[in-house]
DNA sequence: GATGAGCGG
């Protein structure tokens, strides 16, 4: 089961990460066709995690497998596989 | 001018 897509959740990240960042950082393990950060729809404030979605599974995986745990402007970064 | 959960529209 698990039909997950290419999307990897990334948390722990500092909240003065941009996107261009966590895309650079990324495509060191696979080919990164988009990158989120979410944030709060209702105060507006990021609330300190990201999504990546890669242009194959592979890249996907290989950044959980690489990148999960890293770190990153100072910080450890957490990569999973994104739930939806 | 400030936060720490963790899955977004």
């Amino acid at each position: 089961m698990a039909s997950q897509g290419f999307s990897v959740y990334v948390g722990n990240a500092p909240y003065q990460t941009s996107e261009d960042e966590i895309g650079s950082f990324f495509s060191n393990v696979g080919h990164v066709t988009n990158v989120r950060i979410v944030c709060d729809r209702e105060t507006g404030r990021p609330r300190g995690f990201a999504f990546v979605e890669f242009a194959d599974e592979a890249g996907a995986q290989r950044a959980v497998n690489e990148l999960n745990g890293a770190d990153f402007n100072g910080r450890q970064l957490r990569v999973n596989l994104a739930s939806r």
